[in-house]
Formats: C-alpha cells, structure tokens, sequence
RNA sequence: AGGCGCGUAGCUCAGCGGUUAGAGCACUUGCUUGACAUGCAAGGGGUCGGUGGUUCGAUUCCACUCGCGCCUACCA
C-alpha cells in the first residue's frame, strides 16, 4: 500500500465496477426502501447543494440496502421549461435567430438537442460524487411515459372540475411573453416615486388628491376609492371624477382596502393593472380596462374585451412602453397643472425569478388548478403523521402555506414543455382529452369540424408534482409502483416546500390515495464561508468536482468570472477569488467531501461550507488509510485467531466495547437524520479510540515479546475484525475508501464477498459493552496520561524512558499495575515501575494523581524544581476552586433535600476525592520545598 | 404585519436541567517513537447575546429584550 491515501487512483475505477455489476439495482426480497432525487434541471449542473443532499441520499440508500432492505434510489432530470427554453434561446440570439424563425417543431427539435448534448454533464458528476442510483430506471420530466402521465392527471383533474380554465389577471413576464406563477415572483423593496395627482370632480367644485406609484396605469382606472371610515371624503362617495387626460367619469366608491393614513387616503383603482384593484373592481362591479399589450407597452385599450373608444388613450402614449409612458403621463399631469407633488417612495417590486424583468398585472386567458380539494387532505396527511418532517417545525411553515393557498396558475407561454392537452374549436369551444382523437370521438366531432389545440405548455412543478408515481409506471398498475410506493423519505431543501413538496403530496393523494413518501427530510442550504447564498452572479460558487479533483487557480478564476450577467462585477469576483484561493483548491477525493457534508449536516437551516473542515476530513481519510496498513503488516503471513474466540487482551475487549457503542450511537443518530453526529461518533471512535489508543496497545503485543503466541494470535484477530466492521459502517458516507480498503482488509480476515456495498451493516449487539474492560482501561489510561503530561510540561523529550515509583497505591492499583505493566511501559516510554512500601520516604518527584494512588516521576536531573512547583500549584488552585464549588452545593440545605439522592451521593464522593487530591498536592509541594 | 431560525473558544459548529461546556481548524511548546508530519504528545483560549423568572441547581426550560438572517403576505 501506498503511504499516503491517492483518492484519484481508486474512485472512478471502484464506480464502474459497481456500475457494471448492477450493485445499483433493488435486490433481494428484504422490505422496500425508497427515494426518488429531487430531479434537477437536465441542462444543468450539479451545484454544492446538490452534492450535499445526494450524500445524504446515497448515505441512507447504501445504508439501508447494506441493511438487507430492497433499495431503490431512482435517477432522474426535469425539462425546467423556462431555464432550459431561455438557454436555448440565448444560443439562437448569438445566431442572431429567433424562435419564431424556426417555427415550433424545428424549435423543440433544438432543445431536445441541447438536452442530449448537456445532460452527460449531471449524470457524470453523479458518478463522481458515488451516488448508488439505479441507472436502469433513470427517468426524464418529459419521456413518454411520464408525459402521459401528464396528460392523463390533467385530464382527469379537468372531468372533476378540478382545472379550469379562466380570463384572469396573471403575472405576465413581458420579456419572456408568458404566465408565471405567485411562487415565481420575486418582489424586492426598490427605491421609487409617490406621486400625488389631482383628479377633478366632475361637477367642477374641485378636485380629489390621489397617490399612486405606477401613474400610467391612470390610463386604465375605473375608479377612486376611499375609506368607507374617512370623515374627509365622506361627502364624495356616489360622485364621480373625471379621470385626466382620458376625459372618462369615474365614481368615487368607499371600501375598507383603503388605508386613510397612507398617502391622501385617495387611491385610484385600475383592476386591469392591480392585483388588489382587481378585488376592489369585483367587490364593487367595476368594468376592467386593459391598456397594454404583451410587451407591457400602451396600447389603445379594450374595457372588458371591446376596444375602448377612439382617442380615449392620448394617441402619443400608445405604443410606448410603460417607463416611458410613466414620464409621458407625469409631464402632461403636469402640465395641465394635476400634479400636486412628488414624493420619494419605496415599494416592493415584482419581477421575474428567470427574466428578472418588472411583472406586468395583465388579464390573459389562463389555465389553473382549483387548489383549495386538494390541499384539505394534504393537510390532514401531515396533521396526522401519515407524513412527517424533519425537523418537525418545517411543518409549521407547511401548514402555514397551505392554509393561505391560491389556485395554482399552470399554463405557461412556452414552447418547451408538455403542451396542454386541450383543443378548441372554430367557435372557441375547448374540449379537453388525452388526444386530439379521443376528443374527436368523445365529442362527436367528424373531420370536417377543424380543431385546434392549446398553443400553452404545463409548468414544469406541474410534471414534477407527479414525480413519486409516475416514474415508477404510474398509471400502470406496475410491479414497481406496488413495491416502492410510498417512498421512504423525500430529501430535499426548504426553499421548494412549496414549489415541489406540498404539490407532490396534494397529487399523490389525489391520484394514488396514498402519501408520495412516509417522511421529509429538510436539509439546510449550502452557503459559502461567510454565510453568502452560493450564486453564479455573486461569483461564489464551487463545482463540487473541483473540491474533489482540485482546480488551479487560473481555471476557477475562469469559471466564476465567465457568462456573467452583470459582467461589470468581473473584477472583484476575480479579486476575491484570488484572495481566497491563492494556490487553487487541492485534491480532496470524494470521500473527504462527502464526510464533509455529512458532518455539517445539523438541524441549521445556513450551512456554511468551510475548506477548513474538508481538509481536516481528508486527513481522516488517510488515517483510515494508513491504520489499515498499520493492521495488514500486522496481520498479513501471521497466525489469526480463529473468529468468535473470547478476546484474549484487555484492550481487545475494551475496543469490542467502544465499538458497539459507537454502532449503537450511529444507528441511533441515522434515525433522527442526524448525519453529523454520526459522523462524529464514527470520527472519534476511529481517531480517538481505534487509532490513538487501540493500535498503539496493540503494538506490546504484537511487537515485544511480552505476549505468547495465542494473545498475539488473538489481537491480531480483534485487530482485524474491528477494522473490518469499521470499514463496513463507515461505508455509507466513504464508499470508494472503504471499498478499497475493505477487499483489501475482508481478504486477510477470511471474510468472503467481494464489495462492502453488499455486506451486512454492522450492528451494537455484535460488540456487546463491557463495562469491566472499560473501567480497567481507563485506568491505563489516566496512568499514561499522567506520565505524558509531566513529560509534555516539563519538556522532558519522548524518546527518555522514565523510571516511576507508586506510592499510596490500593491493593487493586498494584494489580492493575502489575497486570498492565507491559502496555504502560510502552505507552508511557517507562523505565522502571517499582511500588514504594509503606513508610518509605520517596524520593523528590513530579506527581500525577491516578485515583488515590501517586505516581512519582523521580527528578534527580530531569525535572525543573520550579516548573514542577508550577504545576502543582495549578492543580491545587484548580482543586480548591472545585472543593469550594461542592462544598458550597452540599452546605445548602435545599439541595440535599430536593436534589435526586444519586446526585447527592455524587457530589459527596466528588468532594472526597478532590480532598484527597488537594491533600497529596499539598505534601508533593511541601516535599519539593 | 405574520411565521421561522440563529447568537456557545479567534473561525466553523456540536451539546445539555446536575462533575471542570466539547470537536475540527487556527494558536503555543516539544517530537524523523517502526501505520500515518495529511502525523504524535502536551498546552493556552469561552461571565454559552442581555435582563428577569421557574428550580435545590439554568448555557440548557419560560417570558421579555437586543442583534443578525430567512420565509409568507403586503398600503396605492
């Protein structure tokens, strides 16, 4: 074996050997386990969340198969209909093409293009990253069978009256020309303008005040609204205004949307622009005027579909867009002497989450689910337990969605993405079915009667909504479906709760009547080191290949700073990303990152990714690495005890015991979802218990000649068959360093298989507590301890073997001594170890206390006096603070009366012993004068 | 406005109604000890955001408060 752990050498070649082998698929007939991958965008990459979360998946997939159960962990991409059209798009725009230049079919024909040629991306990265997918079942949003299971949701959900489809007014992304959803809007505060127009009375007695953001939108208004409460304007409820610039009446009606305190307590009300004018306009029978057209410019106007009289909109406004018809109407308000003030104002504005463009409120046709049916059982699911999150206050803000729900928009003006299964006819009748055909048929249309179908695609949330059950066949009634349907546990982020998870389990219950997965776990989001949301347009972000291949410094100040959107922010991109990474970022492996993640997976919602941490793991990486060669030089072409003896040493049985009781604690911790403390508990057991102490007890055995050849025979068959369950539970978060090393380890220890992915996970009851062993070594250990501290405080170099004396020792003490001699001669760097009879004078020493026993390092020429002193004092200081403490606690009365007995007792031992301490102290300081 | 989260060592984070609050990294000192310098050994470093309450006992539970952040809904 190499000396040091090369991840590069080993990752690749152990995954296509897996892969080959089908190691991937469910097998065997132990009880279902499930999880479906959050799809992600097919023409994407693999973001540091991703791989954070599909270490988590794959970490309980192998886990649970390692279990005996049947797992599957299903693969898969989503079309993302916008992201994915806009990129394709961009390409044709550097072509200086336009869609429309190629027409639909030869416009999907080129995405589907795109697809094939950057879908490789995600599938790579998932084989770098270990993930045990079944790649047999990989599914696409849009392949066959998912698409008529598309078609058929939509279908069925329109016979119940459940689609419908309706003239609404939507959030209209005037750039990418198409619907979007409430979720897809993005409204930031923005600095902004409140300006304060006098609209006159009709009767000509004077005028109103009213104040408004978006003075274009004047155009459209219908009325003015005032609070019904508002002593002010009372009088002029029933009145009407007559609207500037357009010369149309409108009334003055009264209702409580008006808050009278915010500017004049005059607002104008255009229901064609304003979601909550809208209300207002339904509240109060208001006709709705529309004034712009698809690219959010002014247009001659319609009022509830009929075109507005000629020369009611100003002819030099019409055609501008609305920013500059904005100044326009502000400068003709003026003008005509109705502009009363201005005002700097900030208001939130909506844009777009893909086209960052500001969101026209326009009324279009649209198609949207009736959502208020299916959310009630979605939230009787949860409610009662039949799904459950982890943590569990994500269910709060679950509930909390749910409860406040909208009909959900799902018709988007695209081209990409499954078309509406719905087709009109001459006269605008719709009809809805699986294909133009059946709706022939069911309708009674011949060939004769023309047909049309919908122009509008599904949002993408509404395929992956369906995502559960329709990759595994759904709505055939499929072997598959019957065996991992439910899904054990969906993993996924709390910023899709809504787009995703909430609408897989409305359409789960609605369609398969049971939950789409028995639990969800939330996991954090990934941010970088100063808690910064990872973002390409902040420059800030890692590939998560690059973590595990490295990268130079030139190659990742390349990948940041290219395709930027706002490419101005070039430089100090570049600057930062200098500053941090000056030499590059080195090779970790897979394995460090993936142990990386999982020790930061705590129930935080920010997860700060810090190299620091990934370094440190690994280096835990080739400390496993090299403990297993420390282990197979010990093993190999050497006698081995056959399995299942009784250990024959005390640190073989003390290991056996710290082991269960990690195994316990990682079974434990694995429940709950808490992958870093199972991590830690596999980290310290391997660090602090296996290597520090347990391979260094092994080396008197094996390498003196202290033992006979049946102990040797019997650590060397501990030695191994620790490391070899070790290897095995730490499987699930390292699975290509545990491989490799476990072929290597599981042949020498007589173990058959050929792949740790297929062996049993290690249980507790295997390694059953021995609370014996381990009161016994922990005495070798404060014994060792001791003697390592005097020799680390008083500088007395490692390679100085130290004669100790023991004084005051029990009965049990010079046992163990004598008993443990040939471990603590090696551990310590001994010398000599010689019992003072009682009465003996000893000589001048430095002093370690081990229970009540003294053991005394002899100083003639070692030990600086007054450093020894020194230290002394420390303890004793340190000692007389903790007496003070539980003399103080025991002195109290209420604490011996109401505190539980056992911990009475405690702290009455503690006091004791600490008095005792403080005793021996005081004698070695008055021995060293 | 409503909901949620966070505040513990220089940094990143665990933890918990009961010994002296832990880890990794960083820091100091010593070490080519036969698996590992990606290492070994020893050490320094925290009034657990603040105030009050419950309790024999609070970093932990409760209330209030300060600071930071997120989500939902938003007043034109």
């Amino acid at each position: 074996m190499e000396k040091t752990y090369h991840p590069a050498s080993i990752e690749q070649r152990l995954y296509a050997e897996w892969e080959r082998r089908g190691l991937f698929a469910p097998a065997g007939d132990g009880a279902p386990y499930c999880i479906m991958i959050p799809p992600p965008n097919v023409t994407g990459t693999l973001h540091m969340g991703h791989a954070f979360q599909h270490t988590l998946m794959d970490a309980l997939t192998r886990y649970h198969r390692m279990r005996g159960h049947r797992a599957l962990w299903q693969p898969g991409t989503d079309h993302a209909g916008i992201a994915t059209q806009m990129v394709v798009e961009r390409q044709l725009d550097a072509a200086g093409q336009h869609r429309s230049d190629l027409g639909r079919e030869a416009f999907i024909a080129r995405v589907w293009d795109w697809k094939e040629q950057s879908g490789g991306t995600i599938s790579r990265q998932m084989r770098r990253l270990g993930d045990s997918v079944d790649w047999s079942r990989e599914r696409f949003t849009m392949d066959a069978g998912l698409s008529a299971a598309v078609t058929e949701v939509f279908v069925a959900l329109h016979e119940e009256g459940l689609i419908y489809r309706g003239k609404r007014l939507v959030n209209w992304d005037p750039v990418l020309h198409t619907a979007l959803s409430d979720l897809e809007v993005v409204a930031e505060p923005e600095q902004g303008q409140l300006w304060h127009f006098r609209y006159p009375l009709a009767d000509g007695s004077g005028h109103l005040v009213v104040a408004t953001t978006r003075p274009e939108t004047l155009l459209g208004d219908t009325a003015v609204a005032v609070n019904p409460e508002d002593e002010r304007y009372r009088h002029l409820v029933g009145r009407q205004v007559r609207l500037p610039l357009t010369g149309r009446l409108v009334p003055v009606i009264a209702d409580a949307y008006v808050d009278p305190a915010f500017g004049s307590g005059c607002v104008k009300i255009t229901p064609g622009h304003d979601f909550n004018d809208y209300e207002v306009g339904r509240r109060h029978d208001l006709p709705l005027i529309n004034v712009m057209d698809r690219d959010a410019r002014i247009t001659a106007g319609d009022c509830d579909g009929k075109a507005l009289p000629a020369g009611e909109i100003p002819a030099m406004l019409v055609g501008l867009d609305r920013f500059e018809a904005r100044h326009q109407v502000v400068a003709l308000m003026q003008d005509a002497g109705l502009l009363e003030k201005v005002d700097a104002h900030s208001l939130p504005v909506p844009r777009g989450d893909r086209s960052n463009a500001v969101l026209e409120p326009w009324l279009t046709d649209q198609w949207y689910v009736k959502i208020a049916p299916l959310a009630a059982p979605a939230i009787a699911a949860v409610e009662d337990g039949r799904i459950r999150f982890v943590p569990d206050n994500w269910a709060k803000t679950y509930f909390q969605w749910m409860h406040n729900i909208q009909d959900w928009c799902i018709s988007r003006q695209l081209w990409w993405g499954h078309r509406i299964p719905a087709w009109y006819d001459a006269a605008g009748r719709v009809y809805v079915g699986r294909s133009e055909a059946e709706v022939r048929s069911r309708h009674g249309l011949g060939s004769n009667v023309s047909l049309r179908q919908d122009e509008d695609v599904l949002d993408t949330w509404f395929s992956s909504a369906l995502w559960p059950f329709s990759t595994l066949g759904w709505p055939q009634k499929t072997p598959e479906l019957a065996a991992f349907y439910p899904t054990s546990v969906l993993v996924t982020g709390f910023d899709i709760i809504f787009f995703w998870v909430a609408r897989m389990i409305m359409m789960g219950l609605k369609f398969t009547g049971e939950v789409p997965f028995r639990e969800v776990y939330i996991t954090g989001l990934i941010r970088d080191e100063h808690g910064e949301k990872m973002s390409k347009s902040k420059g800030n972000i890692l590939d998560p290949l690059d973590l595990i291949d490295g990268v130079d410094l030139e190659t990742l100040v390349a990948k940041r700073s290219s395709g930027l959107m706002q490419p101005q922010l070039r430089p100090q991109i570049e600057k930062a990303t200098r500053r941090q990474f000056p030499a590059g970022i080195p090779e970790f492996g897979t394995d460090a990152l993936r142990f990386t993640f999982a020790a930061l997976a705590s129930t935080g919602r920010d997860i700060r990714f810090d190299l620091n941490r990934i370094e440190g793991y690994r280096n835990f990486c080739n400390k496993l690495w090299n403990a297993t060669r420390y282990v197979l030089m010990s093993v190999e072409g050497q006698p081995l005890a056959a399995p299942g003896r009784a250990p024959a040493t005390l640190p073989d049985r003390w290991i056996r015991s710290r082991l269960g009781q990690a195994l316990a604690s990682v079974h434990e911790q694995l429940a709950l979802y808490r992958f870093d403390l199972a991590a830690r508990a596999l980290y310290e057991f391997t660090w602090n218990e296996y290597c520090d102490w347990y391979l260094e007890l092994t080396k008197p055995v094996l390498q003196g000649d202290a033992a006979d050849a049946a102990t040797r025979a019997a650590t060397r068959r501990t030695l191994i068959e620790v490391l070899e369950a070790l290897l095995r539970a730490l499987h699930p978060l390292m699975p290509f360093i545990t491989e490799e090393l476990w072929r290597k380890v599981a042949a020498a220890a007589g173990v058959g298989g050929d792949s740790v992915m297929l062996q049993p996970y290690p249980e507790a009851a295997g390694f059953p507590a021995d609370a014996a062993a381990e009161a016994e070594l922990a005495w070798v250990q404060g014994f060792v301890l001791g003697i390592r501290q005097i020799r680390g405080e008083m500088n007395i170099p490692p390679s100085k073997p130290l004669p100790v004396l023991l004084q005051d020792a029990a009965a049990a003490d010079r046992q163990r001594a004598a008993d443990h001699w040939y471990l603590l001669r090696q551990l310590a760097r001994l010398d000599s170890l010689r019992l003072l009879d009682s009465g003996e004078e000893p000589p001048v020493s430095a002093t370690a206390l081990l229970g009540g026993t003294r053991i005394l390092v002899p100083m003639a020429g070692l030990i600086d006096l007054a450093a020894e002193r020194e230290r002394l004092a420390k303890a004793l200081t340190r000692a007389e603070a903790d007496r003070g403490r539980v003399e103080a606690k025991l002195a109290n009365r209420q604490f011996a009366e109401h505190a539980p007995p056992a911990v009475v007792a405690r702290e009455r031992e503690r006091l004791q012993a600490v008095e005792q301490e403080i005793r021996q102290l005081g004698e070695q300081l008055a021995r060293l004068g």
